[in-house]
DNA sequence: TGCATTTTATTTGTCGACAAGAAATCGACA
DNA sequence: TGTCGATTTCTTGTCGACAAATAAAATGCA
């Protein structure tokens, strides 16, 4: 088990443990640096943290939410796993999110939404070129989620973060195991969702993020389809 | 300030603390009985519920990560407010949610999912025959949760469920000023989306959802819009 | 040796207490 | 009398400790 140098910080401000751990204890699960299924020991979290086990136990309380980690009563919190079963689900929900918040994107957006999706995708093009598939995997999420702001219903807004997050792990597992280059066209396809929003060309942007969930989608199912065939022994 | 009685209960299995304070504070903010808004003292409820504050802490921690407070640092935390300014938003976001989750349930739908459809459906049809507004109000959530269910993708339930507890509030709002006698109409359409599923129709599960929605939000709308005019002085 | 049972150990759930931060109260001063 | 500042009060955020519940180890027995 890789054991983390001692992180002790010093005369945090008050309020800010819980911030501190649940942020950094997300970004492992997220980064799969955390492997799903984990069992998460409270105590052990305290130590490393520096604190007592009061804020940690916000911060997992506040994942289980998130549906980032699975609690058991009386036992151990663990990672929570990826469902490969009902991956498909997943595969759903995210093409019909990239769609509707993308179309609404097209439709209520401001100018500056414009610049902040626009930043975030050079970094995407960025972390492509430099053929860096964690920093890839983050800005894409960023990218995604700064259209679905623009679109301005906190409620598709609030699943498609949920998703995107999901789509971290799977997709770290898709590079991870298949080692990938990372492909151009995303990056493209990427920049025609922004132009159609600037245009303000609602069923073009629908259409877009369609073929773009579509293609990822197909990749992804292709490799995990394999991959599911595999863990079935006949 | 209503005062209720003091509830102490003795001797509860370890663990249950959270899930009673969760559940009937849930219940109480759907319900209206605590208003949008309120303030809710840690150690008022830890007397009320007879426990300390740490599985109250716990309770309201995980009421946030639904959106049922707010938590302000070093402050009370609230009864989440109604944003009747996005409440477009809402409208869009669950007619969106009825028509997919029905649409699945056309599709996915098992034998035993129907029966408890129906269970739910027949109780709904008795609290509107006895004009019991709050069962109608609690059982129209769980007829749409159950056609949710039913569709079997826990990313669409999940959503679908938030915006039907958020309806909840809503809808309580509504009968609550308007006084309205509970209409007819809303069982029937219920009655014939049933039919829909059964039937694996699934585009015609989708047009009745949508329907269904577009008529309630109607409806709403109208109200909240005459009701929202009066909140803007001139 | 293999299995059931008791004992130990580990980990969570809850508690009471204390300190920090913000709101409310009080008081000084113009 | 009104305003600004200090003080008090009130509420939250965090801590260390203890007990319940589970898992692991040890023991007894066939």
């Amino acid at each position: 088990m890789a054991e983390v140098s001692d992180e002790v910080f010093s005369e945090r401000k008050r309020g800010s443990g819980v911030k501190l751990v649940y942020e950094m204890l997300r970004d492992e699960i997220l980064t799969l640096a955390l492997a799903p299924g984990k069992p998460i020991d409270e105590v052990h979290l305290a130590e490393r943290f520096g604190m007592s086990r009061t804020p940690i136990r916000e911060a997992l309380v506040r994942l289980a939410g998130e549906g980032l980690v699975e609690t058991l009563p009386n036992r151990s919190a663990i990672v929570a796993n990826i469902d490969f079963s009902k991956l498909h689900t997943f595969f759903d929900a995210i093409t019909l999110m990239y769609r509707v918040t993308t179309r609404l994107a097209g439709q209520y957006h401001q100018p500056e939404d414009l610049k902040v999706i626009r930043a975030h995708q050079a970094r995407y093009a960025a972390a492509v070129a430099a053929q860096d598939p964690l920093a890839m995997i983050a800005v894409n999420r960023d990218f995604h989620a700064a259209i679905a702001e623009a679109g301005r219903n906190p409620y598709y807004t609030a699943l498609t973060l949920r998703l995107l997050d999901e789509g971290r792990r799977i997709l770290r597992l898709y590079y991870q195991s298949f080692n990938d280059r990372l492909p151009q066209e995303y990056s493209d396809e990427h920049n025609a969702i922004i132009a159609a929003i600037e245009a303000r060309d609602t069923d073009l942007c629908d259409r877009l993020a369609r073929e773009h969930a579509d293609q990822i989608v197909r990749q992804i199912r292709q490799f995990f389809g394999r991959d599911m065939r595999q863990d079935v022994p006949l």
